[in-house]
DNA sequence: ATTTTGTCCTTTATCGTCAAAAAACATAAA
DNA sequence: TTTATGTTTTTTGACGATAAAGGACAAAAT
């Protein structure tokens, strides 16, 4: 079979929220580099739009003709590429009973389970084993090397020397690096997260990242920055399935995040330390209370 | 088209040897067990051995007839997986002049051109991608980054870090620990090649890596075990095609080991500490001087 | 002279297929 | 009762085919 077109579906969707704006779209370059496609996928869309009384579009002129409706929209599961729907489904595997270490992964059922083709499933794996939560024996099966205790403690060694690197780095960065500017913008949205606390807590997580990988991109090393994505799909999945005592956690976060800023801001070696080893012991103690055994 | 025969070639051709000492083969199971394949796999080399008139093989019985000839050896280059042959082919490239950063990989052509299907060449890419040599674009092609000096900093910079704190948690090992009896056995090793390193200097690649992957096991933790993978794909590569004082160099880090297991046996903090740091300047040295601009 | 569109070609994403290799099961020998 | 062999079933490794998405180039419009 051919690729499945998340690509059209879901630059699709984007376009309909352009049309909602102006009254007319712009060339078919200019929309491709705003929706992020080619041009060949903007002119399906434009066929489509034109087929379905949206637009009507000859040549140069795109002009609307209505609003589009909410049925106008292609539904959210098919604008995800099979990877994704790949990974969401192993993930709550992974996580709940069924991903207790030594267990074996069988690639033509998950792929059965899903359909989906076998390939897709084997990049998945494949793609999946760098966050050392499985293995591959040759010729045999993936083993489940589990969501555990210990593993949490791996993690957590390495990305507290990662971040201590990482932070002293961002701290001797000369005052004109753009860096700062970032950080400042970053300062300012925990301030107005931390004021309507009880409203946008759940938005932690989305803010939690950019400073950290704002951070880590001091580093200046491809292997710091990479090991993030370890960090980010921990957090992802994990804290999705659990929330307990979710807004507390969140809160206390945000101002260790607010220490930590100025402690980086103060340009203190001594200051920037202890803040940052302060957060990491607090985000280690967090995740571990989260893991069984 | 279904696998290539590669795990059967191979194990034929280490059954021939086993066939070259005694005069009858064990049961399939043992077989199996000491080939490190299926009973499958071991009853189609029996089969093809008594074709080939090198056994009588009937039921329990399976009497050797013959010495194997040379002849009666599979080719070694077909006992390659296929992983194997592209992985090759990909870093002679990378490591030559069309491996400029900024170039772009085209599964395809890769794929004509060895000889094998695309998707073997995309799981390639995918499993070499952890090496933070190669990118990959959205619905597009792999992106080189180039085996660049500001990679071989990144890279020292990591196992720096990694390698000291292993160094760190193998000296504080409970005297008890099968690690120590490793590292005395890997301690001879060192003294059996110094004494004669003008015939051996070429083996030590294979021994250096096997002294710091047991240092790097007392660390406990995956993601500096795996990291090492990293370290050994570099110098595997880079080193068999560049070898300007190979000899010189190695005795030189033969010594600096030996210094290092010293230290580490003394367990004195200082003393480890200050040899893994020596021996992490010369290795990042050695690698800096090889590596274009 | 630059940008836009129309057309065609290339490359990637995904799948189904088929043989190799492993694993499971049943029967027979020690 | 354990271990080995014979037989069948599953699962993996590798490939080619096909449609989606990207990219190139010339003709047309500003």
């Amino acid at each position: 079979m051919a690729k499945s077109r998340n690509v059209y579906k879901q630059a699709y969707n984007r376009c309909l929220g352009l049309l909602a704006d102006g009254g007319a779209l712009p060339s078919e370059p200019e929309l491709g580099a705003s929706l992020g496609v080619s041009r060949t996928t903007v002119r399906s869309i434009l066929s489509r739009m034109d087929e379905h009384g949206l637009i009507e579009w000859n040549k140069r002129s795109k002009r609307a003709l209505r609003r589009p409706a909410a049925d106008d929209y292609f539904p959210e599961e098919e604008t995800d590429p099979v990877s994704a729907i790949i990974e969401r489904a192993f993930m709550r595997r992974l996580l709940s009973a069924e991903g207790t270490p030594g267990g074996v992964i069988n690639e033509l059922e998950l792929a059965r389970e899903l359909g989906v083709g076998t390939s897709s499933v084997r990049e998945f794996l494949i793609r999946f084993s760098r966050f050392g939560l499985i293995e591959k024996r040759r010729n045999s099966s993936w083993v489940l090397k589990g969501f555990t205790r210990q593993f949490a403690l791996e993690l957590a060694e390495i990305r507290g020397m990662f971040e201590l690197r990482s932070a002293a780095a961002f701290r001797s960065l000369p005052p004109n690096h753009p860096n700062w500017r970032a950080l400042d913008a970053i300062e300012a949205e925990h301030h107005a997260m931390i004021a309507r606390i009880a409203e946008r807590y759940a938005d932690f997580s989305e803010l939690d990242e950019r400073f950290h990988r704002l951070v880590h991109s001091a580093s200046h090393n491809r292997f710091i920055i990479d090991f993030y994505d370890v960090i980010a799909m921990v957090f992802h999945y994990h804290y999705q399935w659990n929330k307990t005592e979710q807004r507390k956690r969140n809160e206390t976060a945000l101002r260790e995040h607010l220490d930590y800023i100025e402690a980086l801001k103060s340009g203190e070696r001594a200051a920037v330390e202890q803040a940052c080893r302060r957060h990491l012991k607090s985000a280690r103690e967090t995740l571990l209370a989260s893991v069984p055994g």
